[in-house]
DNA sequence: CCCCTTATTGATAACGAATATCAATATAAT
DNA sequence: ATTATATTGATATTCGTTATCAATAAGGGG
């Protein structure tokens, strides 16, 4: 089975664009995190093993990241964080409207019930995004 | 039963905030809309009717109303809308991936699991968001 | 292996949405 | 009416993200 390496390195090829030193270190750096990044730590991350390189290339890589369907982007409490994609089970997001965190969780009944609403519908279903926006248990105190 | 006027009105002066032409003329071109609201164009038809009022205003009386929880405030792909929350029954979407036609549903069976989801979690549920994308009838033939 | 075309890079300027500042004005309690 | 203070609009500022650009690197063809 392919790794998120060869997958990109296709994307790249597949799109004339070109596997780089920098492209490579900040795939490296995204895939060993867990759950959602902020640029923010990406860069630190990123600046602690080459100072070098940029944040417009960090900028530009995660969205080529994103385009070849390897990391997700999204908005929560106005900070853009991104989220590893490959070979993560589907799940959608719990979102703290005080403190922003989040928490994945995934539900079958859920699924099942869009699915039925797709067939009622005519839709062929391809993907969706469920974000329930509420107060956690911390925030409420 | 009140009004979003009155409640907008008891959360200013509970908050010893002060009623204006400004914050009424917005919160009566807010609650005419539909759907999600850009800010941009929540401005434009605030304009339209008084050009006086600055862009500042319209933040800073946007940010009350979800205060006062007459308003959601979300980020979708980098743009900020805001929804009418009292009385409006909630609904869904179903977008098509081809031609952008949405289709507005709702399923009370999946509101029901996603309470259960935040109940397990310890989360207070305030709204939620979920797009099923795919392909309609007529973009498949 | 070397060319040569073209993608990529880092630095930095530019952008734009949202917020802070501030003096003038409006509100509402007294 | 008086007075304290909230509000306003204009504008400056902030800060995350993107565009620009000259120098550099990748990688296919010979």
């Amino acid at each position: 089975m392919l790794n998120e390496f060869d997958i990109f390195k296709d994307f790249l090829r597949h799109h004339h664009l070109r596997w780089t030193p920098q492209r490579k270190l900040i795939l490296e750096v995204f895939i060993e995190q867990q759950g959602h990044i902020v640029i923010e730590d990406l860069h630190k991350k990123i600046h602690s093993q080459d100072p070098t390189i940029g944040i417009a290339t960090l900028y530009r890589t995660m969205k080529l990241l994103v385009d070849a369907g390897l990391a997700d982007m999204h908005t929560f409490n106005e900070r853009t964080t991104y989220e590893r994609l490959y070979k993560v089970r589907h799940h959608d997001h719990l979102i703290c409207k005080v403190c922003g965190r989040t928490i994945e969780f995934e539900h079958p009944l859920i699924e099942k019930y869009q699915l039925e609403v797709c067939e009622r519908h005519g839709f062929t279903l391809r993907s969706h995004r469920m974000e329930l926006f509420g107060i956690c248990n911390e925030c409420r105190k």
